[in-house]
DNA sequence: TGTACATCAGTGAACGCGCGTTCACTGATGTAC
DNA sequence: TGTACATCAGTGAACGCGCGTTCACTGATGTAC
């Protein structure tokens, strides 16, 4: 048996990756995208057919074959891109930190505005986060887990934080996950074109996040754990 | 034409019912009994069949549409029953209040445990809050709003919440809802039997919201409105 | 470079199946008198 | 009370349809020499 490619043409950011590979490619995006039109409005991933995805994306159906085994491993895949954008974002917030003036509530607009200018994604994990089949719903719910780790840790240090211990950085954060993505279902039922009911959510989700913060400075954990 | 029944017979409540209502009402409510139960799992509303429906409530498909014209009909009614219990949790707890010690502890008590109680019920609104039919999203998001504008009324007369207007009082209740959705989401999808993990979830629901009153003792609503 | 062969993404037809909905029906229950 | 008729919840068969999956195939791209 021969080799299908040199060994570099396997990795795309190493190779010129030939003409088949970047058409394949493109057919598998076009196949997730489809997906996510097709999840905007009122349906849900569950209810979304291998054959209507697979017309959408311009392919016969049988072709999705060649690139999932069926519409729970692209639901798969959906959840790995979602999450790629969700921490692309908190890198960047990482790596170019927003002045200390009004940090929560720069903070709250820079997320929401992302989550709008990332709709499809953030639907789709809003949705799929309750109501997707199980290795998805876990999937969303692992990567959720982990994002709220992640924001504990960057909250640890700060000085009006010192009252927390791990755990209950981590509740906290949990409860500061919860507010943003209850603003984002808010944000992504609203009329897009609504920029009034658009500036309300997110005044909201800045008062809510105001009053964690509040309370927070007061906290004081147990000093036994 | 003839009369069907006495005047009487029409409000269950007032009147014999006759043996026909009688079985009837018992049908509707095996097919509202299916439904809940099919989607106890991963299964979500938009995906169960009416014939699935009609199957376990032991009866032909064609029976269905005595009851409801279709499954979106019948997931407005189940949208009812939900919150019906909800709100008899609710009437309960206003005329039965807790003394204020560890008021806060013992609400999060109160609901977690009814929510267990009424597993499927709160299954159904956690899951179709995001995913489900336009019509059926929006009247649980109604009931949502409601019982939020319900919990800020009720947080009024505290002296410690002194400090807030009515808007803010709302904020303050959807954070609330917010942390008590989340909390009843981990809790149907934790081990039923894993009392450990329960305990450990209601005590995480808790600190939310003794967090987020901590916050509120602080809070001066902007004077202006 | 040119040629002969291998690979494989996408095609198009076919399958059996469960779907929602319709229909004429049956027979127990209800009502008028 | 008894009788004759009306009502209507539930039946069972039938329909056309879109579903997921399989299969042998085609023809452009890739590879060996």
């Amino acid at each position: 048996m021969r080799l299908k490619r040199t060994a570099s043409a396997e990795t795309p950011e190493s190779a010129p990756a030939g003409v088949r590979d970047e058409r394949k490619q493109r057919t598998r995006k076009a196949l997730l995208d489809a997906a996510l039109i097709l999840l905007d409005g009122e349906r849900s991933f569950s209810s979304l057919s291998l054959r209507e995805v697979a017309k959408v994306a311009g392919v016969v159906p049988a072709a999705f074959y060649r690139h999932f085994t069926g519409m729970d491993e692209l639901g798969m895949s959906l959840v790995d891109d979602s999450f790629h954008t969700l921490h692309q974002m908190m890198r960047g917030a990482r790596s170019a930190p927003l002045p200390p003036a009004n940090l929560v509530a720069r903070s709250v607009e820079t997320f929401l505005l992302y989550a709008q200018a990332h709709r499809l994604h953030f639907q789709f994990i809003a949705k799929e986060r309750v109501s997707g089949s199980s290795s998805v719903r876990l999937a969303i719910r692992k990567e959720l887990r982990l994002w709220t780790s992640e924001l504990a840790t960057d909250l640890a240090p700060f000085p009006k934080l010192k009252g927390f211990n791990g755990d209950d950085l981590r509740m906290m954060a949990g409860l500061v996950v919860n507010a943003m993505m209850g603003a984002t279902e808010l944000i992504l039922d609203a009329d897009i074109n609504d920029a009034a009911e658009l500036a309300r959510i997110h005044q909201l989700a800045q008062k809510q996040l105001m009053l964690i913060f509040l309370g927070a400075a007061q906290w004081k954990s147990k000093p036994a754990q």
